[in-house]
DNA sequence: CCTTCTAAGATTGTCGACAATTTACGGATA
DNA sequence: TATCCGTAAATTGTCGACAATCTTAGAAGG
């Protein structure tokens, strides 16, 4: 029984293997955003029959990265700038939420792992500047903590099987590489103060502002991207 | 292909009927919280094979209905007091987002239409004193009005499609009738107008408030209902 | 040349059977 | 009597084939 990186789901069927997979291969683009599925094609390529192929599909859809239609098909989220907007109006609702609840309910041994966990960030910030990878990988376990952290086990689930992965997707196809680095480490530092203080208020208003500059980065980068791809076309 | 009449979901299919009918029983209490499903029992029942079934129970999990596990099988959610606080809680803050993104996306035609609805229920409510159905629909109905008009398709989806049906499980189990009645619509109104009056921020806390109170409303009713069973078992 | 209808092809939905795993039962042992 | 183990039954996971539906290509008609 092998455990997934992020989501800490025991992989324990076929379809787990196969959900597990394709998750990956869609955020990371290997399989391109908006194109359409073939069972019968990516049962062949995984090796399984198409029951177990469509029952990960129907877990991808329910972590919004593909979207079904009867008698139709299946298909992979097609990344737009409208709902990049929508995602992170969301995303910072229920971060926003999440550390609220952290400030309550966040164990202090965690308060303090999670200290030093930035801390180690900021190190090997220093020594691999630039290198997308652990800012991205560090970032996500820095969320991921404070939300686990809120004790709130339908809240944990809503973010980190629904939308982390189609917020990292965007991320990695956007290729979110650091600026923010610095600045990030801060705000980071900030919204954890704010949990050890059990000020639940400012955490909530850190964060949910944190998130919005992470959008408005992220934004540039998607119009960015958007901008090539015309001159690309002409 | 018929609609249901809450989620506007498309019928199409086999086990789009299953889903719909399955969903209704379960949130009726019929198929009782907590208790375990058996697959072959079920296909039964409904006149299907265990493939369909499956597909039906996969998206029953994925509006939190059931909960799986691999090899072992699929069991009713049961309504917890703990599930339900942290239920409300995400319900606050999206319903909240809702709330601020219908003040400003909501279209003039929307608003009118839906303080025309209020008013209907107020007539009804005067006639029809104290008898249920027409309160919980219309409850819902407004709710429904305003998350649709946010104009988010993602909020709108994981509200109405992911956490509605357990929150109306809730109270249809919890025999959810009205002292509330008239106290809710004044709530009701307040925040319209806030919609109407284009003030995001007051509407957003309006609904909050709205919904607390409905919360601590329904947690009584919850603490009720377990005094009770505890007699019964004795 | 464009539109509409028809038929063939391809794709999805559904089924029943088999394989793998878990659960339940009953006997042996301390 | 309680605990452990092994076998049998039941349940879930997976498969390949068939049925229903959609899509596409091409012919007929305007």
């Amino acid at each position: 029984m092998t455990q997934d990186a992020f989501s800490e789901t025991p992989i324990t069927t076929a379809s787990d293997q196969v959900f597990v997979d394709m998750r990956r291969e869609i955020v990371e683009g290997i399989i391109v955003q908006g194109s359409k599925i073939s069972e019968p094609e990516l049962a062949k390529r995984y090796g399984v029959s198409r029951a177990t192929l469509r029952e990960a599909l129907n877990r991808l859809e329910s972590c919004y990265l593909v979207e079904r239609k009867a008698n139709v098909g299946c298909r992979v989220v097609a990344l737009t700038a409208e709902r990049l907007i929508e995602v992170y109006q969301v995303r910072s609702a229920l971060e926003g939420l999440a550390c609220r609840l952290a400030a309550d309910n966040m164990a202090p041994d965690e308060v303090q792992s999670l200290k030093q966990l930035l801390n180690q960030h900021l190190k090997t910030q220093r020594v691999k500047e630039g290198e997308s990878y652990y800012q991205e990988a560090g970032d996500l376990d820095f969320h991921y903590r404070i939300i686990k952290g809120s004790k709130n086990d339908h809240l944990i689930h809503l973010l980190s099987n629904g939308l982390y992965q189609l917020i990292r997707m965007y991320r990695v196809q956007m290729g979110m590489v650091g600026p923010r680095v610095s600045k990030a480490f801060d705000e980071h530092l900030a919204i954890i103060n704010a949990i050890e203080n059990h000020d639940g208020e400012l955490a909530e208003l850190l964060m949910k502002r944190h998130i919005s500059a992470s959008q408005a980065n992220i934004q540039t980068k998607f119009n960015l991207h958007a901008a090539q791809n015309e001159r690309a076309e002409q």
